[in-house]
DNA sequence: CGATATGCTACATATTCCGTAGCAACGGGC
DNA sequence: GCCCGTTGCTACGGAATATGTAGCATATCG
């Protein structure tokens, strides 16, 4: 485990000048992986490698990126024993993300892209 | 690559090979602007310019890559006279999404990056 | 005819991502 | 001790995307 969280500020979050919590919170989510990773950890801690063949064998590169992200907006930790898991802002993160599921159903239904 | 939006199928949706809805929706969701652009047209419909301006004025290049994406996805679509708008897919993706909002507030008070 | 606004594209530059490989640290079995 | 497998994490070069600026064609208004 190389660095305490907590390390580096580095401008906020891309794009999202404003600073309205909701802009950077989109901006979080609209990131490779980033709305996959939180998807896969839904109700399971996940070691990192398991975490990346849910994720289609994403390079670590990326994963490591998000994940750090995740961990520093505190939606994500990071066990000992278990491996990364949601926090309890991360779970309730989910529950607000849940219902895309039966959406993405009716969606496929309708007009997704094949 | 001036297209009509019904032209080329194209490779599914990349990353997320398994054709799941709900990765398909992910990954099409976890894309630069596109969140963004979904909900800045949540309840009103955008010119393409004031779109631009609304999302911190990102090159024309992706978000017109976006909003192609999403028509193709069925779910916005461009009124000749009003512009850009959600189709009713489109707006009750937004009511999924909706709860994303007081979340943030939520999240910026106790685990946001600032 | 301008003048303005629309949707959309070209192209070169920056940024980001991917894929492969590999490191250091921890544990268990022997 | 030693080997072995697993963990989290990183380096690096090449591929894919995004950015920024400019501009096109069309349409609408005066």
């Amino acid at each position: 485990m190389a660095k305490p969280v907590s390390g580096k500020p580095r401008r906020a979050v891309r794009g999202s000048t404003t600073g309205r919590p909701i802009m950077v919170l989109l901006d979080l989510l609209g990131r490779r992986w980033t709305l996959r990773i939180v998807w896969e950890l839904r109700d399971h801690a996940l070691t990192s490698r398991a975490l990346r063949e849910l994720c289609d064998d994403a390079s670590p590169t990326v994963l490591q990126a998000r994940l750090t992200e995740l961990r520093q907006a505190g939606l994500v930790e990071l066990q000992p024993a278990s491996g990364y898991r949601l926090t309890k802002l991360g779970r309730e993160l989910m529950e607000t993300v849940l219902p895309l599921h039966r959406f993405a159903e009716r969606w496929s239904k309708s007009g997704a892209p094949e």
